[in-house]
DNA sequence: CACGTCACCTGCGTGC
DNA sequence: TGCACGCAGGTGACGT
């Protein structure tokens, strides 16, 4: 589900609720959704770390304990909530961390529990504890908001591949963050049809599209997301988009009538006006 | 290396 | 109303 903007926003809410706060227990709910280490590992390791800081590399959330990492990706329908006091768990909760503030840290007194619930519907979701964030991280392509993100290397980097470009902007190792949403919207700012090859692409449309994708990644921020379907949390790029999920209504460019195809297997929204093959 | 296909999951909208 | 089907914000493991 969340690309760069949800994962972003997502980081935000949660970076104030977490920060100076102590893991006193993790309880599991679905064994599956702890990719590292396993389930058992996970629950001892991570039993005692303070949270230091809450961020994002990509679509992953990052949240730097005491001695370890625990990271955090979504997929499709992944969310990460912050509940108090007494609560019940949820259908589709698959992870609860009970957390208390640094200061108090007998179990029993002290002020209400804080819990940071990982909610994931379709179970894609996973998380991770490690020592080594290269092990999970490592393979990920340049911040698309990042100063290593500059037009030259991406007009660079196309030019050594050969592949179409919207399956070659969702690859996370080419750049990191890029969802379906995301990539729609932006090949249709930089009006580029998702199909052209890589190394096709001009000096002049590669500036274009390094153009695009920040200004789309940070209009998504800006709008605190897109909320579709049935995970809603308060952002609403979802009501600004030019293309994605509007097949058959008119190009806010021109007002051509927005076709839907498929490319790599994903529904692909385009201004066949605008967007040229 | 690039691309297609399937798998992983649950739930929702559509059409019969 | 029920049911089959297609589709969904992602990724990774295969095979060609």
């Amino acid at each position: 589900m969340p690309e760069l903007p949800e994962v972003e926003t997502i980081a935000r809410i949660l970076r104030p609720e977490l920060i100076g706060r102590r893991i006193v227990e993790a309880d599991v709910c679905w064994a599956r959704s702890v990719a590292m280490p396993s389930s058992k590992k996970f629950k001892e390791q991570i039993k005692g770390q303070e949270i230091l800081e809450v961020s994002r590399r990509g679509k992953f959330l990052k949240v730097q304990l005491t001695t370890y990492d625990l990271l955090i990706h979504l997929r499709m329908s992944g969310d990460l909530l912050i509940k108090q006091g007494k609560i019940k768990p949820e259908k589709h909760d698959r992870l609860i961390v009970t957390l208390i503030p640094t200061p108090f840290l007998g179990e029993e007194k002290g002020p209400g529990k804080t819990y940071l619930v990982f909610n994931d519907t379709r179970k894609f979701g996973r998380v991770w504890l490690t020592d080594d964030l290269e092990k999970v991280l490592g393979k990920l392509g340049p911040e698309p908001l990042s100063a290593d993100f500059t037009p030259h290397w991406l007009y660079d980097s196309l030019q050594h591949r050969h592949r179409q470009l919207k399956p070659l902007l969702l690859d996370q190792t080419f750049l990191a963050g890029l969802g379906n949403i995301y990539t729609d919207e932006a090949l249709h700012m930089a009006k580029l049809h998702p199909l052209v090859l890589s190394d096709s692409v001009t000096r002049k449309q590669a500036e274009r599209l390094h153009q695009a994708i920040q200004a789309i990644l940070r209009e998504g921020i800006r709008r605190n997301g897109a909320s579709i379907d049935w995970v809603y949390r308060g952002g609403d790029f979802q009501n600004h988009f030019r293309v994605y999920g509007r097949e058959g209504q008119p190009c806010p460019v021109c007002g051509t009538h927005i076709k839907k195809i498929v490319v790599g297997q994903r529904g692909t929204h385009i201004c066949p006006h605008c967007q040229k093959g």
